[in-house]
DNA sequence: ACCTGAACACCGTTCAAGT
DNA sequence: ACCTGAACACCGTTCAAGT
């Protein structure tokens, strides 16, 4: 009952389980940094000198294991998401964490892929993205009622955009991702408002 | 020399080998709409009651078959491109194109998937790309004169952030679709502009 | 010319057998 | 408890052998 199924970091294993964990997740981390993006078990287990039974053990499945090594990109994106509640200002608010979410998505392209998979399974996983939908939530609702915001946005249209651009802006040069963000930034303001920004 | 490679159409084909063909995209055809994304060659070519070297010899990778099913779609788009560079109005040329572009990816996911891809292998695929390309530049050139388009944006950025927000309206209803493309259109017209549009 | 399908090197995944 | 790696059912792709 107390038992956590799934969890990303988990402690109390044997000496050796836990030193073959950090071995898979170090080796799997250089090799989605290298090869880009497609990852094989067998081939992590090969090049961390594991079975692949052992892969399984610790990662039951693909996304288990993706959902692993975005941890840590997906606990800062959090602990910004909740700064940016924090703000006085409801543009400035909405403006911050839309920010955040894509400049965490550009640094670790690992928590890209795991913020546009259909659904998660590692629990912590789970747990870090409804506290940043709640504090999406809260943001846009708050923004709304500024008329900073079309009315007609969730916070799902949030990150089902923020997910479009990531993969538009991928491999792009930083100033060409600022202007992507600015356009998402400027299309999701209300109509009829009255627009004048300084060049970045 | 006077060969073509690579033609999604090709004429002159030995009657059987014309059967097997139209077999193979046809199968290929529901697959895709049937389970979505993933589509294998052996399950093609068994489904086709085909042998697999059949299916490569048509289609020697699947690339070359997937801009063959978006073959058709991909020549509409050059036709309603075509079709919006005659706009006498900058603007409603832009939106035209632009709009254009975003409904025929949803009509057409494996379109979508093709203007997506990094390269092309179909000698009339190309062709239809650098003339939709074409007339995305003049578009855009006008545009940015009239000052109706933020003057950072190539046709490049066009197709990309078009396919990113493909991505974003993947499976939504068509009114969130509407949404979602109003945000693009609105984010890509230049700054201090007064935007004052009516509500679809 | 065109077609066939066994064969190859890979996948992800499982599970009896070991320690 | 945990690890191993052969084994299974799949991939994409090739190519000798057939008609």
């Amino acid at each position: 009952m107390a038992e956590q199924l799934l969890l990303a970091n988990p402690t109390n294993l044997r000496a050796d389980s836990a030193r073959n964990r950090s071995q898979i997740v170090e080796v799997a981390r250089r090799m989605v940094s290298e090869d880009g993006s497609l990852l094989s078990m067998n081939a992590i287990a090969h090049a961390a000198g594991v079975g692949v039974g052992t892969v399984y053990r610790h990662f039951p499945t693909i996304q288990v294991l993706l959902e692993s090594l975005a941890a840590d990109s997906f606990a800062k994106l959090v602990v910004e998401a909740r700064q940016a509640v924090l703000e006085a200002d409801a543009s400035v608010a909405l403006e911050r964490i839309i920010r955040t979410g894509f400049d965490c998505q550009m640094e670790d392209p690992g928590l890209a892929a795991v913020l546009a998979s259909p659904s998660f399974e590692c629990a912590d996983i789970l747990d870090y993205s409804a506290e940043l939908f709640s504090c999406i939530g809260a943001i846009i609702t708050r923004a709304r009622q500024a008329n900073v915001l079309r009315p007609d946005i969730t916070p799902d249209d949030i990150r089902r955009l923020l997910n479009g651009l990531a993969v538009a802006a991928k491999d792009l040069a930083p100033r060409k991702r600022a202007q992507y963000l600015d356009v998402l930034l400027l299309g999701l303001r209300p109509e009829s408002t009255i627009t004048s920004r300084s060049a970045a």
